[in-house]
DNA sequence: TGCTGTGAATCGCTTCACAGCC
DNA sequence: GGCTGTGAAGCGATTCACAGCA
């Protein structure tokens, strides 16, 4: 147990806040879709509009990189994308394990934007046995018995926990034992981990509920400004920040 | 229940902090379990780590909602589930459609927290006709074609899009026509909406490059400190901040 | 001229440390 | 003595505004 203020400066090592870190898969994105219709350059109020973040955000953001783009012109797409691919660890293929295969995990197992970028399911493990060797996603799901080999056979470092809230600190624990130093998990629980094994969370009813609070707040202001009442056609605003990403807590640092 | 609630909460619930808005929901369940062991008070270190979080966060956290605490004794949880349920908008129950009945859209369906608090599924929607009338987690699927009917039926004022990108920001447009003021994005694209609408999204492949990132840090590093090596049984912390949750951007205000 | 890159100002959250009350 | 509630300090992220360069 960490009595001991292990008081580290968080983000130590290269300097990329955060917050910045969480922001460049959508960059990456919106690059992407530039990269593929051959646009061959964007400025930073363009990329910032179609990443949903304000320009000089973006633009601080990338100064954390390096010098990448161009005074009077723009950032060259081809090359931003694989900057930022390289920065995030993307031109290597990481292998990752889906634990527990019920809808959820079945469902992840089936998302097609795991392999699209650097991601590659190596396989699914579930403690049903009845569930062993049927194939998911065209993947034979595997049972929890052999998760530690599994995990060093594939050389996995990234797991997903897809289980139920009862089972996901424990099979967190094996993972960890095994090798597994980020973990990606949906179960509702808060997962205690060693230092250095980065956590992050996705909690459908957490969403929910900061939403309901929103919604109850709008409920009781109810005609406060002008405006308003006709939320149908009309002005467009590009969201400021959509959801958890602009966010800064991110992981659990080593 | 009701211990020390002398006080009326003085600071009527405007300023309260998006970041401790975005923690609400954490100390909620740690509280329901809790509730559910009969435990009749706790202290803000007990239930800070239960949450995952340090115990001056947690208290600063309810100072915005009120005095709810004893001093030299700590919390009552029935009062304490009582009021930040309250907070959150939880009394009431809010109808829920979700969009886009596919591998994810069916898994939240029968995903069982969604009921569990003030949240029901009023409707699934696709836009596929061979699904229309297919029961989903016992919820028969309705087409696309009758989305404003359904929205304005059921009041529904919160949607879940699990839909591909694609028709992300149309359907997104026709929740929002139709009455929808709150939105829950599965889909990995950024939605434009008008303000008053709140959007959070969600985004499987978004958390996976964020953990690649931290994951080929660490690679780079290797044998800074001196142990590493045994990651096991050993010390275990209470992960600081685990995922899109600490964070703060959150919705798009109004 | 136009757009990037960045110091400086600002904002908001977190953490500290202790006064206040049980 | 123990634990909450909170002013104040600290710190990271955002935003501003403009210098610097193609």
């Amino acid at each position: 147990m960490a009595t001991g203020r292990t008081h580290r400066p968080a983000t130590r090592s290269r300097g990329i806040p955060e917050a910045t870190v969480a922001r460049l898969p959508l960059y990456l994105r919106a690059l992407t879709a530039l990269s593929e219709r051959s646009v061959p350059t964007v400025s930073s109020e363009e990329l910032a509009a179609a990443a949903g973040v304000n320009s000089a955000k973006l633009r601080k953001d990338f100064s954390y990189l390096g010098s990448y783009g161009t005074r009077g012109v723009g950032y060259d797409v081809e090359y931003l994308v694989y900057q930022i691919s390289r920065e995030l660890g993307l031109t290597q293929d990481w292998p990752v394990v889906i634990v527990g295969i019920g809808n959820l995990g079945a469902a992840l197992a089936n998302y097609g934007g795991f392999a699209s970028r650097g991601f590659r399911v190596a396989a699914l493990i579930d403690a049903d046995p009845a569930m062993a060797g049927k194939p998911v996603a065209g993947i034979p799901v595997q049972h929890t018995d052999d998760l530690e080999k599994i995990i060093e056979d594939n050389g996995v470092s990234i797991g997903v926990i897809a289980t139920p809230a009862g089972a996901a600190q424990q099979v967190c624990e094996r993972l960890v034992a095994a090798g597994v130093t980020s973990i990606l998990n949906f179960a509702p629980t808060v997962l205690s981990v060693p230092d250095g094994v980065d956590v992050r969370k996705v909690d459908l009813s957490i969403e929910l509920q900061i939403l309901a609070f929103h919604e109850q707040r709008k409920a009781g202001e109810e005609s406060a400004s002008g405006d308003g009442a006709h939320p149908a056609a009309a002005a467009r605003k590009e969201s400021a920040d959509q959801g958890p990403d602009g966010d800064v807590p991110a992981v659990m640092p080593a």
